[in-house]
DNA sequence: TTACTTTTGCAACAGTGTTGCATATAGACA
DNA sequence: TGTCTATATGCAACACTGTTGCAAAAGTAA
């Protein structure tokens, strides 16, 4: 199976029509194999449009191809989902980690600990760890 | 004591200098007594310079008097310190709340659980919990 | 191929965050 | 209290991200 044939697969599985633009953004995240930002895209592919990219971003976590990974800096950062994830079911329960040197955010496989509060209905849970990465600290 | 000279007393302890505006955002926070946002003092300041209110809010967070809480929407918003926080020491292992009704985000007592990683060096946690907020839910 | 639906590219705008600079003001010291 | 110096303020201006509307282009199904 090539690699091109692959990707269609993954973006017709999640109901997303295949265009050039999506085949490029998602072979992008799997080459990468780390989470990117609006920006990285527009670095990577300046022939295309930023609103272009940004509406793939967001089709793409809207279908449950990539998850919005919350960062404090207001700058949305995406990572690649899981197999399993789809527009309805589409659940992330891991924590991340925001490396202060080279400033990759990274999916963990760890999962966030269940807090609970009384008088509070808690719903959703973002953990975002920062330090220095693997790759950093070696 | 008056008011007044009680967070003319703050800012002193805190080596910021004493001016209407500072006096009247530490006033304005002693009185919510929540989090608040820059928009949340454009509001309420009309006639105060925007500019000059987000440079109130660095320079409270820079000398410990607020900590800026990541907000994953990109506003960023400010909670008062603890007592105990300076420039110089300026600790927060708290998580915060935030409520999807009435969009408060709250700090809370529970402090976060430290998470360790192999290979990585884990300096900072921010834990956001969403859902619905006490006051909302009762 | 045709017809229909979705995506793309372009223009344009809102909001937040941010800096530079001249002026006003606070705090210190004589 | 008056003067001086460092700091804060107000204004203009800009960068950047996110976002929408709309006409043209491209994908998909029959």
């Amino acid at each position: 199976m090539t690699r091109y044939s692959e990707i269609k697969k993954i973006l017709k599985s999640h109901k997303l029509r295949v265009t050039d633009g999506r085949v490029d953004t998602l072979e992008f995240f799997l080459r990468q194999a780390k989470t990117l930002s609006l920006k990285d895209l527009e670095k990577e592919f300046k022939n295309s449009d930023r609103v272009t990219l940004y509406r793939t971003l967001s089709s793409f976590t809207e279908h449950g191809v990539l998850h919005k990974i919350p960062d404090d800096s207001g700058h949305a950062t995406y990572g690649l989902c899981h197999d399993t994830c789809s527009s309805e079911d589409h659940s992330h329960d891991h924590m991340h980690f925001k490396c202060n040197e080279c400033g990759t955010i990274e999916c963990l496989e760890q999962n966030i600990p269940v807090v609970k509060i009384p008088g509070y209905h808690v719903k959703e849970a973002n953990l975002i760890l920062k330090g220095i990465c693997k790759t950093c600290a070696a």
